[in-house]
DNA sequence: ATTAGATTTCAGAAAAATCTGAAAATAGAA
DNA sequence: TTCTATTTTCAGATTTTTCTGAAATCTAAT
């Protein structure tokens, strides 16, 4: 095996590095449960992440002390979400996965499902409850009419929410980062709270 | 008690009124756990919201058929995301709740609450790590390099998504609706998707 | 200070979500 | 097609979350 000029990374570097990874994939683990995904499906995306390698089956269960079938179904979501993909590698017939590298693109693909998760369902819930619900006419007692205008309140505050959604998180959408900047320069509030503690990102520059 | 010139509602249309109530109940419930939050503290969210009166605890127990002290400890998580307030009846000595009546607020005091469980903890968590990680020297193996990038790629994602939540959904913050304005006027993307199926509001304009 | 109505607490019960593991199904190589 | 490495499925086990109910605590009126 040809020695390239790559520096090789000490047995002390290497387990804190490891650890590292550890640490990340535990927190991002706990994130998963707040987010209402299982622990082991974001344990899987954030081994793919942080490692950036494409890995099989077989690695990841021993990585994460987690079953087959867990892992079967975890990778299952994770492609669905589309913030993994398969990898082939040939000659090999075991499949590998890689998880999306851009951070923004993968923010917008959370971003994307959980809309579809969590918001989709209520708007839908809540046209039908207008139509169940007592229509609103000339002689209506103000329990009917301030029913149906609380309904469109909520119709029209989730409504824009999803519009916006689909406008810059959508799979042709404009993009969150780009979201994210224009809110970031608008004139608007006092607080411009929350710099980042620390940035490890030194002259090694992208 | 005067009989104002408010009209009577039909005991069907009651029946009708109370069925898409318990409707919302149960979608908004359903979101709940979505949400993260548990089904009764969605639930009684929903129900004051959409009766929009002050009510007592066993008013609530009875309504959803649940327990007091699941009462009590959905009442105080409310209160704790600030959604709902406690009122007191002169001349009674229970207490009452009621829901906040402004949708965008609502939302607000909803975006607030998770990104404080949600992001917060991570960013703190990125941070901790980024620190413990072997640190980029001018000789680092390419492993320790692309693991803090990474870390460094996913901070100022959620960095950037914090500083808008303070800034738009924070105590002083601009306010939720503000942002969606700006962002629903932004000229990108070519998707205008999802307009509300119905709009049940008739002529009786706010 | 007493009392009775109202609220909170929390141990254990119930329900829901997640995970395992082995059997069944699938798919590439020969 | 056959063979076999690989993946999927899913019933039951395990873990986690949520809920109940009654005892303990609180509180405001007398």
């Amino acid at each position: 095996m040809a020695r390239k000029t790559k520096a090789q990374s000490s047995p002390a570097v290497k387990a804190q590095l490891i650890e590292a990874q550890d640490r990340f994939i535990a927190s991002w683990g706990r994130m998963g449960s707040v987010w209402g995904i299982s622990r082991t499906m974001a344990e899987v995306h954030a081994l793919l992440y942080i490692t950036g390698k494409p890995m099989c089956t077989d690695e990841i269960m021993d990585r994460l002390s987690v079953s087959r079938g867990n892992v079967s179904m975890s990778v299952r979501s994770l492609l669905e979400w589309a913030v993994i993909e398969k990898v082939r590698l040939p000659g090999d017939r075991k499949e590998y996965f890689q998880a999306e590298q851009d951070v923004w693109s993968m923010l917008r693909a959370i971003a994307r499902e959980r809309i579809k998760r969590e918001v989709d369902p209520l708007l839908d819930a809540l046209d039908e409850i207008g139509e169940l619900a007592p229509q609103i006419g000339s002689h209506s007692p103000e329990d009917v009419i301030e029913l149906q205008h609380r309904l469109d309140d909520v119709r029209e505050g989730f409504g824009l929410i999803t519009t916006l959604a689909h406008k810059f998180a959508g799979p042709r959408g404009a993009g969150l980062h780009t979201a994210a900047k224009l809110l970031a320069k608008a004139p608007v509030g006092r607080s411009t709270k929350h710099t980042s503690k620390r940035s490890t990102r030194k002259g090694t520059g992208r």
